[in-house]
DNA sequence: CTTTGTAATTGTCCTGACCAAAATGTGACA
DNA sequence: TGTCACATTTTGGTCAGGACAATTACAAAG
């Protein structure tokens, strides 16, 4: 049944075995566990002990408990951060971004506040900040926010959350880090008029000139990514390169 | 000190603020918290909470727990991603993925295979299933996986991410669930139809119908969503429905 | 058929105890 | 004096059982 392993504590051979059990689909998503006392018998442990198990399973977003109800599967597998280990290319981030935040800031013209615009203005003026030209992070860092700042505006939670994603991916990933180190070192400035483009739209409440605005500074990024990724990456990233390119140009 | 809250459980209550001490750095790496007897008196509950904290902290990988010797520090933030605690609205969660699905559709209509494109073909045939029609959470999975397919046959895996983040948040959302089933209940079947146009759209290889099907699938759901709602929930979540219903009916 | 109220189910938290492993202290011996 | 062996203390690991609260199920009353 349940090996008895001795090292191992308790509640994680439970915990292990009914994630294993959830995994494999014996207990499917909207499935309610047995009860605490019932498991307590069939693993031959004491409550405090399945409860321990199940908190495990709790904290890892696999189950979902109710008092007084019962515990119910609310996902296969375990949440491992979805930004965690999947190490996306800087190409698919981009297209991503343009389609995803294109359309955030279509919701957030209509939404959009004085005071935020106000943090964006704020914010452009920081991008552009004369004296801190090698102050890289912080050039970064307020690009992010400007990003943020329009996703949060657009009023809906699960977008600025997905915007959030986005920019955590770019930030933990290896290849986009390099890239955008590449891009500095040749001398790339942060595009203000752009940035300046965007807010302009929002300020308006203009949604069709916002996304493209929007739209259009990610595919200038996207460019000015390409021509630093020229000479570096042979073959294989160029291949990609040139295939986000032929997509890219395939839209409007 | 410590607030008490009634509804949140007490482990989760004394975890956080252990997980708030530690990121603050009143425990740093490698720092030996205080034993769980005396934790257990400090904080005024039964060792087996302390424990169940701990445990919650170790899932995180922010502890790490010695047999004898005591639990150390081996991390200042949780591991955890994004998809955290956050709950976010039902509604919200359709605007969002109206966009952003939308335009994985679009995304996935010029790049689908044929694989994909019965892999679709079966989940729809699976929806609709006759036999089944009490196991909603069978329906419910094939519906996700309906989406997630369309999602990585935009061969972006930035955009495949993103939906399954979204679905996440739908499947971890206490409220999301509440209505879902709630729907279910009221005798709401799968709309089949609609998952048909999409396929369509996409066997078509159509990116603009293929993002106008699934917009237009998305606010069904909405629509339907709203009407289960009407009595219940009474002012406040009808101010929401009422806001959402404004913006949805602002654009095309 | 709907509604209301009671009982059973189920998670929540506690008290208290004992066991096992590690750390600490103590004494004997070289 | 220094070092090793052993007993003690500390600390986590687990168990047992019970009181309480929220939820659900079901039956009775309207």
């Amino acid at each position: 049944m349940i090996s008895t392993s001795p090292s191992i504590r308790t509640y994680a051979r439970v915990s292990a075995n009914l994630q294993e059990r959830i995994s494999c689909g014996e207990y499917g998503i909207g499935a309610r566990l047995p009860p605490e006392r019932e498991l307590a018998q069939i693993y031959n442990v004491s409550r405090p002990t399945i409860r321990e198990a199940i908190i495990a399973l709790e904290v890892d977003g696999v189950v979902s408990v109710r008092q007084g109800s019962g515990v119910y599967v609310i996902a296969k597998q375990p949440r491992t951060g979805i930004a965690g280990e999947t190490d996306i290319g800087p190409f698919e981030l981009l297209e991503a971004r343009r389609a995803i935040e294109g359309e955030a800031c279509a919701l957030a013209a209509t939404q959009i506040d004085i005071g935020q615009l106000q943090q964006l203005d704020a914010l452009v003026d920081e991008m552009q900040g004369d004296n801190l030209e090698n102050d890289i992070p912080r050039s970064e860092q307020a690009d992010r926010q400007f990003h943020m700042v329009i996703a949060e505006a657009s009023g809906n939670s699960a977008m600025s959350a997905v915007v959030d994603l986005l920019w955590d991916i770019r930030f933990r990933s290896p290849q986009s880090r390099m890239l955008t180190t590449k891009a500095h070192l040749a001398g790339i400035k942060p595009r203000v008029e752009e940035h300046v483009a965007i807010v302009d739209a929002l300020r308006r409440s203009d949604p069709v000139q916002a996304r493209a605005a929007m739209r259009l500074h990610l595919e200038r990024v996207l460019e000015t990514l390409l021509e630093t990724t020229e000479i570096q990456e042979v073959n294989q990233a160029r291949d990609r390169v040139h295939q986000q390119r032929r997509r890219f140009a395939g839209r409007g």
